[in-house]
DNA sequence: TTCTCACATGTTAGTGACTCACACTTGGAG
DNA sequence: CTCCAAGTGTGAGTCACTAACATGTGAGAA
């Protein structure tokens, strides 16, 4: 079987099981009895592994239930987006485009996990910190457009200004899901900025 | 020494030597070692109380880092602000006029604990959650102004947005000082928007 | 003054997240 | 078959943080 590609992918296939059924697993058991009453132990022990194992594979239990993977497909929406137009539409949009996408396959699994969130206070201080990091990412990706300092500080500025208002749409929605589908207030959170900026 | 307004504010004061003791030793502490590498029990032997009454002046380590008294500064200042302009532009001058108040006898310590929470990833969500919370604060107090559901949306996102702005600029300074003062770089953010917002 | 209550603090014994050093198993290459 | 390496388990330990209970010390009532 040496003929695929790479020298052993059937360990990294056995990995990649193992990580979503620790997710899997965690998941469930944070959405049963609340993230604080889950232990790693109980995590550990529902998906067959051991504890050491657990902190191989998650370097940290709020890792398991804030770690997103959305933050490298929505840097890239953004720095694919077309040049010269105002960056915080191309945010706006490449947001939109990439929580559609998002949505159409795992719209309960994103739900629940930004609802976890939302009632866990360990785990807010873990997602803004993952979205500085995405924030960086577009930074440093669309930095290469700008060369002076000035721009610098307004790519910084504009991209932190849009994810703030990108996030205020996201907890809106998993506070109340029956008021409208994310993609639609991620819509309005945008429309409601510019109208603000306008007559206060 | 009855004549004082309150029953024992006695011991009120002493609550409050000890508290700024232990903050004060914190910091000291976790500016010359790191943060990580303090322990608690260090941080309570140098100011003289056992573990235990650390924890009961602030419920966790990170508080004692990441704790600011300027919130509630801030949203009296925007809420105090003249209605009618657009919000970003209050929010702007209040956060200016603050953290102006605060630098005059604060500078340094503000820095310190900037560039702190800077280097170190525990603090930085645990600074996210506060600015949650003031602008949680804040959106309360100014929904006074505005009755419906649209307007409640509109300040959320606006006054999030400014917080960003804001944050941007601040962490911008604690990497930098020696650039420009902060509330300069205050408005070099927010001048910095406005202007990308028009020409991208 | 003295008794006593309230409140701040200390002590001890935990729990749970996370780490380190080391031993074991097992699939694959020579 | 043997040896290597990668994945995993074990056990002991650190540190943040908590709960139950004991102690000391002002302050007001008797």
């Amino acid at each position: 079987m040496t003929e695929s590609g790479n020298k052993s992918d059937w360990r990294e296939r056995k990995k990649a099981a193992t990580r979503r059924s620790i997710q899997g697993h965690a998941m469930r058991l944070f959405l049963e009895k609340g993230y604080d009453a889950t232990r790693v132990e109980e995590i550990a022990a529902a998906a067959g592994v051991s504890i050491m194992t657990f902190f191989r594979y998650f370097p940290t239990k709020e890792h398991v239930a804030a770690e997103d993977d959305y933050d490298f497909l929505i840097a890239r929406l953004v720095e694919d987006s077309a040049d010269g137009e105002p960056l915080v539409g191309r945010i706006h949009q490449a947001l939109r485009g990439g929580l559609a996408q998002i949505y159409a396959t795992d719209r309960q699994a994103l739900l629940d996990r930004t609802r976890l969130i939302l009632t866990t206070p360990a785990l807010q201080g873990r997602m803004w910190q993952n979205q500085a990091v995405t924030q960086q990412h577009i930074v440093r990706a669309l930095s290469g457009e700008t060369v002076d300092k000035d721009g610098e500080l307004r790519l910084k500025v504009q991209v932190a200004a849009s994810f703030a208002i990108a996030t205020v749409a996201m907890l809106e929605w998993a506070a109340a899901p029956e008021e409208g589908e994310l993609p639609d207030r991620i819509d309005k959170a945008f429309a409601a900025f510019d109208e603000g900026a306008r007559k206060g």
